[in-house]
DNA sequence: GCCGTTTTCGGCCCGACTGTTTTCAGTCG
């Protein structure tokens, strides 16, 4: 079992403790101790036998280790399944409605019964809400519409935890025994093509166990994966199912001869290959999940790889994240000298430096010394701490003296470091609903990077939004605008916002917005990333991280920014760490 | 339910907003 299994086991039974009313500290034990399995470096699973090594982990006591070993053992918590059998499975979406949280859950379920999203809507629509405590019009209407959207984005899943599934289920698929070998197992779908978020995912494997009429056994070894919860088909080269979290996955068991082709056909998108496919016919060819084949003698021109598929369409190569029938066919067009007009996108390896990160002075969860190790240790010139400032109460935020005080420690850490990694002092500064900043500009002017960012009043009407947005970014210490619209994916959408007009002020300022790895936001979205580039917006790619673990979440940025078509050159952190300040302060 | 003790009980993060009130409960970050 996964730490992060063990940690929502945790987190759930402490939902529903909240929901059927209990003591308001047992509740935050079991979020804390969900906390400590979800950051636990060791696997929890095989250390659930030892008790003395578990309650060496904070916030672990007696309870909660034996809490650990019964999800262990047992799958669940008994604490959990008392709760579940009182009320229902469904009561825990409630809680994901907007508005939503254990108390009125708690009033839905005593006062109507309700315990699922499809109860609600249900109890709405026959008018069961109205004289209800609490139950206005205004809150009844905010209900329909976190209904709506719920039900929007249910079947989606972000990318990193579709990208964990997979990467558990390539290490099982690769670790298959024989009979035959598994050669190769490649996600495929939105997946590859990075989409921020994934409604299932392929796989495809290649190998001698893979070749036709020698599929049985390996069928039968994916039809015995654990994680799987329901079991949809299984056929000869198929098999497709359901993970404990309802995410659905297609193997694809091939022969190595067309694994280029199936490649080229799984990873999509449907427009991309529709438009790739009339291509093949104008030359000729017909193109399908087997091959690329001349339409006259059928003989086969291309299947084993992705490259000669497209090289025989006059084609470079093109990245999976541009394959989404935006101009990037045209633009893989061989001419002269075998090259294209394909911009050459950024890469993770071009990223240079982070400047978006929080520590224990604020919501962070390590030190300045232990963020700037971390950072040197993948290979960075330099990062910026960045911690949030006193408006943001529960994140215990920097008053202006902390903050002065931490800018000296920054640079204390800055000097230890010898020049190995720099150090840069900063902060993530509130903008306040009137468009003023959480700081005066004496202590702004103390800062390297100043990042402000919009964490309140998110209701806010679209031109009063646009304006306190507008007024942020004209203070001159401001040089980059953190996650510019504020998204939770699959959670919240973007507060209303003029964004071109944003963006537009921010190029003429030389401002630099935000592309927010985290993979909870990716913010901006990939066509918000489009409009930046076009309008000449300088770009930063930062990954927010709480904690240093967090900074390898980079990846999930740079696959957006690569979606957008960004190159290098067009990313200020790339550039090395005094030429990136200069970059970060030049004004047009 | 955890933790740290002045060792077995008392403390554990809080300020602002919203919609509903008619003085505040509930949610959010």
């Amino acid at each position: 079992m996964e730490n992060a299994t063990i940690a929502r086991l945790l987190t759930e039974t402490g939902d529903l403790l909240e929901i059927s009313g209990g003591d308001g500290f047992r509740i935050r034990s079991y979020r804390r101790a969900a906390e400590a399995a979800e950051q636990s470096t060791a696997e929890l699973a095989a250390l659930a036998a030892d008790t003395a090594r578990l309650l060496e982990i904070p916030g672990i006591g007696k309870g909660m280790a034996a809490n650990i070993q019964a999800a262990v053992e047992t799958g669940s918590l008994p604490l959990r399944d008392e709760l579940l059998a009182k009320y229902s499975a469904g009561i825990l979406d409630l809680l994901q409605l907007p508005g939503m949280g254990p108390k009125t859950v708690a009033l839905l379920w005593d006062a109507a019964q309700i315990a699922s999203i499809d109860g609600l809507a249900a109890a709405i629509d026959a008018g069961r809400l109205k004289g209800l405590p609490r139950m206005g019009e205004k809150q009844i209407e905010k209900l329909k519409k976190g209904i709506e959207d719920f039900r929007k984005s249910a079947g989606r899943f972000r990318i990193d935890h579709a990208e964990a599934a997979a990467g558990q289920l390539v290490a099982y698929l690769m670790a298959y025994p024989g009979p035959g070998t598994v050669a190769r197992v490649t996600p495929a779908g939105s997946l590859r093509r990075g989409r921020e978020t994934n409604g299932d995912l392929d796989l495809l494997v290649t190998g001698t166990a893979c070749e036709p009429r020698q599929t049985v056994a390996m069928v039968e070894y994916v039809a015995a994966y654990s994680g799987m919860r329901d079991l949809i088909a299984k056929g000869e080269n198929k098999v497709s199912f359901y993970l404990q979290n309802s995410l659905q996955v297609d193997v694809r068991l091939l022969p190595a001869r067309s694994f280029g082709a199936a490649l080229q056909y799984f990873t999509g998108s449907k427009a991309h290959n529709v438009a790739l496919r009339q291509r093949a016919l104008k030359l000729g060819y017909t193109l399908s999940e087997w091959s690329l084949a001349r339409l006259d003698d059928e003989s086969v021109v291309a299947a084993a790889t992705e490259e000669e598929i497209y090289g025989a369409l006059g084609l470079s190569w093109i990245p999976p994240e541009m394959r989404e029938n935006l101009g990037e066919i045209e633009a893989a067009i061989l001419e002269g000298g075998g090259r294209s007009r394909l911009p050459k996108l950024i890469e993770v390896g071009d990223i240079r430096g982070d400047v978006h990160m929080h520590t224990h002075a604020t919501d962070g969860h390590n030190s300045i010394r232990e963020m700037a190790d971390a950072a040197l240790a993948r290979g960075y010139g330099y990062i910026a701490i960045t911690d949030h400032s006193k408006n943001l109460a529960m994140t215990n935020g920097l008053d202006e003296a902390r903050a002065v005080e931490h800018v000296r420690q920054i640079r204390a850490v800055d000097r230890e470091m010898e020049g190995r990694i720099r150090v840069f002092a900063g902060i993530e500064v509130d903008i306040l609903g009137d468009g003023t900043l959480d700081l005066p500009d004496e202590v702004l002017a103390e800062m390297d990077v100043v990042i402000a960012s919009v964490h309140t009043l998110f209701q806010q009407p679209r031109e009063e939004m646009t304006a306190r947005v507008l007024r942020a970014v004209e203070n001159p210490y401001v040089r980059v605008l953190g996650h510019p619209t504020g998204r939770l994916l699959l959670k919240r959408e973007a507060f209303a916002l003029d964004l071109p007009s944003v963006l537009k002020r921010c190029a003429e300022l030389g401002v630099a917005v935000e592309h927010n790895a985290a993979p909870e936001r990716l913010d901006l979205n990939e066509r918000d990333l489009r409009l930046a580039k076009e309008l000449g917006c300088k770009v930063v790619v930062n990954t927010d991280a709480h904690d240093w673990r967090h900074l390898e979440k980079m990846s999930f940025g740079v696959r957006q920014l690569r979606r957008a078509w960004l190159t290098a050159g067009e990313v200020l952190n790339t550039l090395e760490a005094d030429a990136f300040l200069a970059a970060l302060r030049k004004r047009p």
